[in-house]
DNA sequence: AAGTAATCGAGACGGTACGTCCAGTCTTACA
DNA sequence: TGTAAGACTGGACGTACCGTCTCGATTACTT
């Protein structure tokens, strides 16, 4: 929001950004039970004190890797939701699928159960994510497209939990026609008749 | 497949029993980063050596330990799908809630993403918790009670997804009110007019 | 020997005061292997830059601050050798017994064996210190109440030895008496007829 | 004194004895303040961890690589007292000026400072090796060589601490001059008439 | 009195060593 | 033979200082 007062010595930055570089890098290749302060410093030149200067012990450093991560996918507005939330979905199951941030998510999961931090790292995180698709309904709900006696909220969660459910616990493939009947099965009658 | 020529040493036996019982307590403790051999050897009297003779790593026994605990959840096969689809949910929230496998869930959930043992014992895990549901909907497709054009296996999965989401996604609570949207807004379409 | 072309930076002389003062206090408190530029800027609140920049490095530090002690004790001279030296080492039994000189010797004696520099001041040191009672012999042989076949400066060592040696060697008392049969026994056989 | 009930396992002894041969020898090389955990480790090939199993820290490994060092140097017993403290006196100055005993001595004389632990080793230290010339200084008392009201123990201090505060303190030669001069002086005028 | 230069504090940086914890392998001695 | 006890190598942890290095912000001197 506000500029900071003055501005973070530029050496700083650097060091931050490098060490942050190579965690992230790191995380995609191991893992998050691979990565070590020590591998950070050595892929990133960045000195093994200097990293422990900005950031207090690993988890530190691995929140902020993953944090820096996390980018909430759009969604349309047309006058279609239905052909709306479907293409959202789509998006969602390709991110599932291929992202960094999809191959991270069990392990922020994870570590929400344990720490406080990461619970709320994880909430921001999902509540950014599901924000659009949920605005995208509540304007459904204004546009009279679905009934007002509604938690859209939930409804979002009865649309994208499945992809999850699919990707993450079941290991099942998330496929177009798995977008299309859960699309269709929970907003096809929800629609004005 | 055969039956093992002779019968375990029960010193063995005895052994693996009283390692893997303190491996338990342990992850109910601490959560699975705080279960180390050195500890359970400590917790169980079983030395340290007796623990890597009979699990080849840390991962092995931590594979053990959470799959002792898996256990499905039945489904009741009334006359009324809706019924008995919203009762199972509703012990599956509680689950979710309260148990031992809920909280250990995002550890394997995580664990699969790296090893493929784990994948393999995340996805026994779900299936086996997941097919009485899926069996009781295919019933209700035999019976009518549900149209034969859909895919069981993902409505399951549309079913319990939501609150799979709900718990360790977005961490929001698994009330009866959950419950009751999900099913409705899934299930009530569906109904033969 | 000259006098400075101009004279000191007051800041300079201030900082070097400062950070000098409390490394004596460091020393003083924790002995040698305690003094840490660290806390020496910490204690005097000038900032490690600067003390690095008038001391090349923590040993220059340690060096300057066991320098700005040693202080030679006088000898009298009356016209009995014996009692004057007798009431010098008395003096010298004391001051081994309580001052920081002697608390911080065997640190100079120490860095001496490993440092050229270290080994020019402890040199300087004892020479000082010897001196004053190499005259007063010096000036007794002189004075016909020594043989003049003798070298005055082991003639000194011998004095003052045993004291070094009962303090720092064996850990022995250097009481009185000690020094009464020193004297004696190393004097009194000197004496003319 | 008594024979250990069991003996010690084999690996400990080499593991100890290892260490302990390199740490003798970075000692000699760069000094106690040079002997580090990670170079014995790297020297010795004894992994850093194992090496503090055995030794709780730095000081207790410098400690015994000190301790397993001292060897008192012995003293003839002829009809000449004299002659016999002056051979004596030769060696000891041998060994002060090559022996990486006396090379340590400083660093143990400090340490004894700061250490009790070190100030009962130096102790024992120096009065192993003073004891034999004392017992020959005893039996020259008992022989009728020496007065009987003298104190033997400071008598040997005499001796041998102006040898110590050339070597340490002032940093002067020991040589065979010094050694005459010093027994010539002290012993001489006890002699029997 | 203003402008220049020296000195200062604050603290980031790459390093070395510390002492700890745990992993996984191994050896020895006991039932 | 299997187990308990525990030593071993090895990797990473997080901490304390080291000595070097920018940075503005004073503070002294100079014209």
């Amino acid at each position: 929001m506000s500029a900071p007062a003055r501005r973070e010595d530029p050496r700083i930055t650097r060091s931050k950004a490098c060490a942050l570089a190579a965690a992230i890098e790191i995380l995609r290749a191991d893992g998050a039970s691979g990565l070590t302060i020590e591998k950070v410093a050595l892929h990133s030149g960045v000195a093994r004190t200097t990293i422990y200067r900005h950031w207090p012990d690993r988890n530190e450093l691995l929140f902020d890797a993953i944090g820096s991560l996390g980018q909430a996918l759009a969604v349309a507005h047309t006058s279609d939701v239905q052909a709306d939330v479907r293409a959202h979905l789509r998006e969602l199951a390709a991110a599932l699928k291929r992202s960094t941030w999809a191959a991270l998510l069990p392990t922020v999961i994870d570590a929400s159960a344990h720490d406080a931090e990461f619970a709320a790292l994880a909430r921001s995180f999902s509540s950014a994510r599901r924000s659009p698709l949920r605005r995208r309904l509540d304007a459904a709900v204004v546009a009279g497209e679905l009934p007002t006696d509604i938690d859209t909220d939930l409804l979002a969660a009865q649309l994208v939990g499945p992809l999850f459910y699919r990707r993450f616990v079941s290991h099942q493939p998330v496929t177009g026609a798995v977008v299309d009947q859960v699309v269709r099965i929970t907003l096809d009658p929800l629609a004005p008749a």
